[in-house]
DNA sequence: TGCTTGTAAAAGTCTGATTAATGAGCCACG
DNA sequence: CGTGGCTCATTAATCAGACTTTTACAAGCA
């Protein structure tokens, strides 16, 4: 029994029946498999699924506070369209990065981070740590040394850790929570092949540039190197794609 | 008995039980009445709360899908620290707008808003569709004539219209997702008289400068015609608050 | 001291019963 | 023919209690 258990249990319910229907459920509907509009019955779900409805409600409950469905009395639950999707919510994010939604995402993150870092930069001018401070420019040494090299792994660590450090030093939590959607964009990139085999110095001279306005206080040039930063990164995103168009 | 349910029943638990814990809960953790680390135990909330465990775990189960508390057999749930909240979660940002985190919220609001805005003009700019420039043009005239009126109230709401459309327009949902911020910023800011008794003239026409780069497409303009917008904002709110200093 | 084992506490899950809201159909009345 | 109200069936919401599983903690053993 014990020994049969061992066998078949190679990706066993460990903690998480829940998460497992929540999962389901979530990719199912973000994925646009489950069409907005549809209703289920709570009791129809859980006998598809092969749980009770304890699990099933409480997955409901935490896909309708995540607008992805609602329910009503005497109806179902009815799958809620995008406009009311919580698309900042994590699961969300990452359901959609998951499937099919992979390009439009990172395409929506990606703007929204043009936005937001130098913000970032500017704020964490007047409110950076000294040891921020010692972590961001540690981080741009990382990036050249390992840029030059054409280490490209070792490039993205520093270059995330660059990031993550400056939108923590910005001292805005919500700023600050969108690490990960930064970091997803960044991993993103050099996933899928559009990053230079050698980084571009001049952005790692503008890196650079934001360490420096940063650690001596000048918000303006920080925010403004900054965003020369994005405008780089997306100049060579499309270089890449169009290799020498024109 | 009809008669008196009409006469007792003023504002009964209408269909949310389950609401009444949710907001509960959420309010004591986000206004730090639950201290991070504290732990309680299910039947104990179940008995504080006069409710089943059922709707305890459905509201702990959303609870901890925001970040705000997480659980583990044999301990218990454990109230999480804010470093893990989901602070973009609609909830959690009107429980902290509700308590005395108000302030605070709204400064890390405004400054998000800061970068998202230009951002989503510049965006918009590309991207809106005939009618939108209508309601943008439309928004700008009605600010104009209610500026000049002085009345607030309906300054306010041209004002909303104008940046609600904008970042609709921005043709980025996760940008079109912060309307709700961007409006809880404007309201605070005139139901704190922060605004003047009549608005700057000059801030008006930059709002027109917005609509008609956005039209004419070009992002540039846009961006920054949105960027004085909201350094105009920022300097009318100091001046305000050390009205004629030095 | 360090490892094993046992125990109990708490969340997790299941089940069945009951309550309450409500959409849809039906009927009477105009 | 339409309009308002009534009934009724359906489905989520809630409750209550039993059982299962994980695991912190401690007692016992080497």
């Amino acid at each position: 029994m014990r020994a049969l258990a061992l066998v078949t249990a190679m990706e066993p319910p460990k903690q998480a029946l829940h998460q497992n229907v929540l999962h389901h459920l979530g990719k199912a509907i973000v994925s646009g498999a489950a069409a907005p509009g549809e209703v289920l019955r709570i009791d129809e779900l859980a006998t598809r699924h092969g749980v009770s409805r304890s699990v099933i409600r409480e997955a409901v409950r935490v896909l309708a506070s995540m607008g992805l469905l609602s329910t009503r009395r005497r109806v179902g639950v009815t799958v809620a369209d995008r406009a009311s999707w919580n698309v900042f919510d994590p699961l969300v994010i990452r359901w959609r990065l998951d499937g099919d939604g992979r390009e439009a995402q990172l395409a929506s993150l990606g703007e929204l981070r043009r936005g937001v870092e130098p913000v970032a930069a500017a704020l964490a001018a007047t409110r950076v740590t000294p040891e921020q401070c010692g972590v961001l420019t540690g981080a741009v040494m990382e990036m050249s040394v390992h840029g030059r090299a054409g280490d490209l792994d070792a490039f993205l660590r520093a270059d995330l850790l660059f990031h993550r450090t400056l939108l923590e030093a910005s001292g805005n939590e919500m700023i600050a929570a969108l690490t990960g959607v930064v970091s997803e964009v960044l991993v993103g990139r050099t996933h899928h092949g559009l990053m230079p085999p050698h980084p571009n110095p001049a952005a790692i001279r503008l890196h650079a540039d934001v360490a420096q306005a940063v650690q001596s206080g000048d918000p303006d040039a920080a925010e403004r190197a900054m965003r020369e930063i994005i405008a780089e990164a997306s100049r060579a995103m499309i270089d890449e794609n169009e290799p020498k168009a024109r």
